[in-house]
DNA sequence: GTAGCATAACTGACTGGTCAGTCATTTAAT
DNA sequence: ATTAAATGACTGACCAGTCAGTTATGCTAC
């Protein structure tokens, strides 16, 4: 009854649970991305992983859950990573912007985290609680990430005060676009990530820096 | 064995069949953007539409050109309208980009053709021909005009002479975007599109224009 | 008009294949 | 020897696509 047992917390055993358990999450990002939720087939998950169709559910409960599974698995580290940019606040506002937007480009949209992008935009709309989780917890710490540092910008006056709604999401439109071209149109008009991120950069600096006289 | 007959080339009979497909289309798209190709079902397109399984596959010959053919019908009239924003040549290219955003904005995002526009994200990597279609009669379009925008603005001195890769997709970026938004995460979080649309004109023409002193 | 006929449009029960999820049995670890 | 992990044949639900039968439309002759 009671829960005594399992004096070593990382037995062999559980070490190759937890192994299977990636591997099966690969897997399933693998079909998954490949394509979309419900023309994936559980059997090709197994095969891809490398074990047969019973054993994803021994880990697994349903077709529903491993996609769940799947994406908050591969979101994890993508959490981490942003939480460790947060260092070094005596840096320029245009710098962070910089770096934070090099950081997408290089961890999310050149890997496959790309996929879970497009997974999320595909079937968010048929995952409610999937796209909720998203939102929470990936786009709004990006949010006030981006947000913080025009805040930044405006207050060291390196960038002009724009009031509007939205602004935080037009200064990473363009990184996102770059993503979902390279998913859906890259082989009918293929764009270079690197040179396409220095024009995206500078086009959004030079929009949001203070002291341009336009017209 | 010649074709001679049909001398009236709309009969009370073609009308119909006319309005018939137009309503499938209607409902291929109404059902198709709740739950995706892979998940709808004919029966429920048969059922939006007001008629039996069946007579679905007297004008379409399977699901996936359904799929294909409600894209298509969709798309045209959209291609007309773009055609007709080519007028008025000896406004400046600052108020042609303005102009052009906005018809995406009213004419795109803010109707069920975003939907097409999610459509094709998801089931794009899906369905190649519709992919590559999609780019050659509707992107590939816009692409030019919004270049050529762009290169009229640099020849008159409004715009500063960016020439890096990827400069055309930076400023629509914004637009994609709001439109996604709008699918996904709007219930979460409301985006208003007129006023998002003045922060993206706003930031894109700052950023495009001559003249700004930076760093 | 309208009766009769020919043809086009439509219907929905049915079929064959697919696939999520189960579970009795086998295999491996401790 | 005991328990945990894995298997894969099986089931039941689901659904794209079919087709024999039904209904509507238009046409011709009267």
């Amino acid at each position: 009854m009671s829960e005594v047992a399992e004096a070593a917390p990382t037995s062999r055993r559980e070490q190759q649970k937890e192994a299977r358990r990636l591997a099966l999450v690969d897997a399933a990002l693998a079909v998954f991305s490949r394509v979309g939720y419900a023309a994936a087939k559980i059997d090709d998950v197994a095969e891809e992983a490398g074990v047969s169709k019973g054993t994803v559910y021994l880990y697994f409960d349903s077709k529903e859950q491993l996609f769940e599974g799947m994406v908050k698995s591969k979101m994890s580290p993508m959490l981490n990573n942003v939480a460790s940019l947060a260092i070094d606040p005596d840096q320029s506002a245009t710098d962070r912007l910089k770096q934070h937007l090099r950081f997408f480009y290089t961890k999310v949209l050149d890997t496959d985290r790309r996929q879970i992008m497009r997974l999320i935009m595909s079937e968010g709309p048929n995952f409610p609680h999937l796209a909720e989780f998203y939102h929470a917890n990936v786009l709004s710490r990006g949010q006030a990430m981006i947000n913080a540092i025009i805040q930044q910008g405006i207050e060291t006056g390196e960038f002009r005060n724009m009031a509007g709604h939205g602004l935080m999401h037009n200064v990473v439109a363009g990184a996102l676009v770059a993503g979902i071209w390279k998913l859906v149109f890259d082989r009918f008009q293929p764009i270079d990530l690197d040179s396409y991120f220095d024009t995206h950069v500078d086009l959004i600096l030079n929009g949001l820096c203070a002291a341009a006289p336009r017209d």
